[in-house]
DNA sequence: GAATTCACTTTGATTAATCAAAGTATGAGG
DNA sequence: CCTCATACTTTGATTAATCAAAGTGAATTC
């Protein structure tokens, strides 16, 4: 049964692969978002390919075998969906449940996980409106433009807000930038590195675009 | 943040100590029902002892610490909290919900704890009869009589379970031996090593002394 | 094309938790 | 009181995961 942190290594680097579109991932990126130095990825990742989960080519990166991507879309699965219990069923706020969810995603079984689903309706999306990938590991591929991709005059969908981080989440809650809200963009400054925004017909906010690199959308 | 290890120490410290009604346990108890060799329970007892969790006499046994037994209470807390949750919402059996709780009683967070508790309107006992410590580590305890302990002609109340073997609460479950059922011990033979008994208005069946004695009841 | 920088790899050490096996104290029976 | 078994303790080794710091290869810049 593999550890919490070999099932860590493999989701991040699913997501990180599912988020460039590439199926090689640098050690750079793993190191990072695993929050490790980066020799300790280069040794988890050498006992990684030993296992089987992913093929190693040194100062180039990993790319997930089978197994490797399978068990990481499991463990996508656990997260999404216990984030989708977290808000729906305990009424946890938005921007509290993933870190709840990162360590809960490790200790449920399949058996329970199952009945979770059930539970919930069987959800195809959670609360930051990202796909949740079905039992047999398959997920559903938005190919999302952000907010920063958009033009002046536009009016588009949230699909999902792409950041776990508190701060962000309890701000664009606060400013209703959630799935399914419809944000018009007034204006660009790429000058000030603003954008304008108004959601429904609420009062207009100016936004960054960093932050608007967050919020994935849909025409 | 003290390890699952070590809340789990500390849990079956605290249920030995329950159970037999003493503050000493000796270290024999606590590697059997942690599965580990003697030696590794003495050396994890030093450390428990050096994190202020509880004092240790060699060759005497250990006895928990205010801090220890609070953290021992809450564990068990999370435990039988998550027993009652994923037989009363998510409908898994009595049977096989222990090793889950077991697992998940590390991860889940104070915060979504007593979320949980509200959802399932603070239960005061678990799935097996056994009662759920208060947030403040409160106990209620009842001294329990085992059926073991009933004479011939008399009728009690099923409180608790006292075993978590699979095969066991099977059986239990398939003979109505439930918390709250009523029962009528028939006749005793103390010869045979079992007694007779009768669940409401069921046809009478036998159970061994050993069985007998996992089964708690109240007059 | 040499120098520099960045991204990564290697090395050596540390920590928590464990086991096997050898050693020792204590209490019970002769 | 001695012996012995039982119950524990000690010792030495192992494994997974990590870091700091030193080393190296590849790309960028001069």
């Amino acid at each position: 049964m593999p550890s919490p942190t070999v099932e860590n290594y493999l989701k991040q680097i699913l997501m990180i692969s599912l988020e460039s579109h590439k199926r090689e991932v640098p050690m750079g990126l793993i190191s990072d978002s695993l929050k490790v130095t980066p020799g300790t990825a280069t040794s988890m990742v050498k006992n990684l390919e030993k296992e089987g989960w992913l093929s190693y080519k040194s100062r180039k990166g990993v790319k997930l075998t089978a197994s490797g991507r399978k068990l990481g879309m499991n463990i996508l699965r656990r997260h999404r969906l216990l984030e989708t219990f977290l808000v729906e069923t305990l009424g946890l706020d938005w921007s509290e449940i993933h870190d709840e969810a990162e360590e809960l995603e490790h200790s449920i079984s399949e058996k329970v996980l199952e009945r979770l689903d059930d539970f919930l309706g069987r959800p195809r999306h959670d609360p930051h409106g990202h796909p949740i990938p079905t039992k047999g590991g398959i997920i559903q591929i938005h190919k999302n433009r952000s907010l920063l991709d958009c033009k002046e005059g536009m009016t588009v969908t949230i699909e999902s807000i792409d950041d776990q981080e508190k701060n962000f989440l309890k701000f664009a809650r606060a400013k209703h930038l959630v799935p399914g809200s419809k944000i018009k963009i007034l204006s660009r400054e790429e000058v000030a590195n603003a954008m304008e925004l108004k959601v429904g017909k609420r009062n207009p906010f100016s936004i960054g675009f960093q932050a608007a690199a967050k919020i994935l959308v849909s025409a």
